[in-house]
DNA sequence: TTTGCATACTTAGCATAGCTAATTATTAGT
DNA sequence: ACTAATAATTAGCTATGCTAAGTATGCAAA
């Protein structure tokens, strides 16, 4: 259905647009992580630990609340998950000098190498997709993309 | 940075782009599903029963083994993930008279209508977050999505 | 100063969700 | 009628989510 966005255009119409949009765009975003997301195991690391790791990576050092909020999980649940990450030597956790009831997290040569080499991965399998299309296809995509990166907050990566 | 795609670009310059898209779109598809993922509390069930019983109201009666191929776990994790589904009456577990291996998955009344009301919490806050934008952007990120939908192999929703 | 509350993280214990290996029931092939 | 293949389940492990409670540190007011 391809339908314009003319200013005279009754706002009902309108809505229902966006609403198509926004139903397009949600189950788009659905099936293009659970394509690229078949690259993961190569990683050798569990999702919540790559997911974290990740953040650790492209948000620099932080403390393990700022971690979990990143995460939108509890703290427990992040300490354990960033236990994991010590024990298999991917980050640094240190004392906070300025206040010792906090801790720096900070990524090892070898977390930051897993990590990129991760999101590598997912992105030449995504690329692989989008270099079936044309040029102005892949320019719409770009200032689509554009676009979202604008109305999306963005906490890292 | 904006660039223009024209057919006498270098062939390298092009590629740039393409990563760049890739990449721009891979990191838009995680914060939008970060975002309005937080609405999915409200529907009173985890993660990967919410996403299977999707799978189920969407994709129409279907077996055990395509239900864990669709959701991409292996049959024993979906095996518990329908036990659960089935105790809280949001699908029904029949056997299949043509091969009574094989079971027929169905979605009840109920579980029906939470996924309707899940889907249509996490699309209106999407949607929200798009009134932000002119009716030329909103054109734009329709048109994206087309080209993503042609793109993205679907076998659900 | 010291008393007491707030904050940062960890520990303990529970539920869900992922896996492989092995079991059961049924179907299909020789 | 055997035998092999297929569909689902069961058993048991790990990972990841939660809340409640514990420990250590910081901060502020008496």
């Amino acid at each position: 259905m391809i339908t314009s966005y003319g200013v005279h255009m009754p706002r009902k119409l309108r809505e229902l647009n966006l609403e198509e949009v926004g139903r397009s765009l949600h189950s788009n975003a659905i099936h293009l992580l659970r394509d690229v997301r078949t690259e993961d195991s190569a990683m050798g690391i569990g999702p919540a630990q790559a997911s974290a790791l990740s953040v650790v990576v492209f948000g620099g050092p932080l403390s393990l609340n700022e971690l979990a909020e990143a995460e939108q999980v509890r703290p427990p649940t992040m300490s354990r998950v960033v236990e994991a990450l010590v024990r298999e030597g991917l980050v640094r956790r240190e004392a906070n000098r300025d206040d010792r009831r906090s801790i720096i997290i900070s990524s090892t040569d070898k977390g930051t190498k897993i990590i990129h080499e991760g999101r590598s991965r997912r992105e030449k399998r995504l690329i692989k997709l989008l270099s079936q299309l044309d040029a102005d296809e892949i320019r719409c995509l770009g200032r689509a993309s554009r676009i979202l990166s604008r109305i999306l907050v963005t906490k890292h990566s």
